[in-house]
DNA sequence: TGTAACTTGATATCGTCGGA
DNA sequence: TCCGACGATATCAAGTTACA
């Protein structure tokens, strides 16, 4: 349980792959979130849960300020044994799911303060009590959440080529993505090579620089706009890898528009 | 189909430079 | 002063192959 009262948090900004179920408190300021196919915004006094093993890029649009907490697949199964709670159907697919502002969880999270130490982390002590509590407050709202907590099985083998065109601009290890299309390692290598006659890696390179040129060329970006939504870690790199596919640099392309 | 060992190549990082 | 391009280099992820 995390309270950012103060600053970012990076790790979490960044993350473009959701482990274990989030639940977000948006204390302050506006968050834009997008899973490869869907646009999420979040305001002040939002509450949401991001659900896990999905991809998501976040884009803070204004400062913000923030409380979450993550459900771990090991507390929640203890949980489950001990309360003997079944699993319901959930139909909603979305990544993230918006909770509806509650009187029992506007109460529970006024009722957090007192327990962080040094404004960052809850007591250890209370820590899974408040989880637990937060967890049978958010099945009392809506019940059918049970049905996304409690669902243990790993992603099932989905088909490879409509998933890698919708999710090549996220920047994670080939072992997420054969995780998250449901195959080990080896076998998504061997897939992807069937699949696209090339190597994951050098297809990713060169879908994300393909995008790029285009948005530049067609939709006037500048490199610096980009160069971080389709996966790239850092704008030298960025730059290097454009002109060693185009042969020209991200600026020469924007000279040379300029000129026409 | 998964694992392990080895090789290859991409990337992050840092510093520098030039232009606006 | 800031932004973008570029080069050098160390690191580690990805690719390849063999084998169970």
């Amino acid at each position: 349980m995390i309270d950012r009262s103060k600053d970012l948090q990076p790790n979490i900004l960044t993350e473009q792959f959701i482990p274990d179920h989030v639940f977000v408190y948006l204390e302050k300021g506006e968050l834009e979130c997008y899973d490869g196919s869907k646009n999420y915004t979040f305001k002040e006094g939002d509450i949401c849960i991001a659900r896990k093993n999905r991809l998501a890029r976040y884009k803070v649009k204004s400062k913000i300020e923030y409380k979450f907490f993550c459900f771990g697949e090991d507390f929640l199964k203890i949980i489950q044994k001990k309360h003997n709670l079944k699993p319901v159907s959930l139909t909603t697919k979305d990544t993230f799911l918006k909770i509806l502002n509650n009187e029992l969880l506007l109460a529970f999270i006024q009722s957090l303060s007192p327990y962080f130490e040094n404004n960052q982390n809850i007591d250890k002590t209370f820590q899974d009590i408040k989880y637990e509590e937060l967890l049978f407050i958010l099945l009392k709202i809506q019940p059918e959440l049970a049905g996304l907590f409690f669902d243990f099985s790993v992603p099932h083998k989905i088909d490879l080529e409509l998933f890698m065109m919708k999710n090549f601009t996220f920047n994670v290890s080939l072992q997420r993505f054969a995780f998250l299309t449901g195959r080990s390692l080896s076998a998504f290598k061997r897939d992807f090579k069937t699949v696209f006659n090339d190597t994951p890696s050098r297809w990713l390179t060169q879908k994300r620089l393909q995008e790029a040129y285009y948005l530049i060329d067609k939709k006037n970006k500048r490199p610096s706009e980009i160069y971080l939504d389709l996966g790239f870690e850092a704008l030298s790199h960025f730059s290097f890898a454009f002109k060693k596919y185009f042969g020209l640099t991200p600026s020469d392309i924007i000279e040379r528009k300029a000129n026409e």
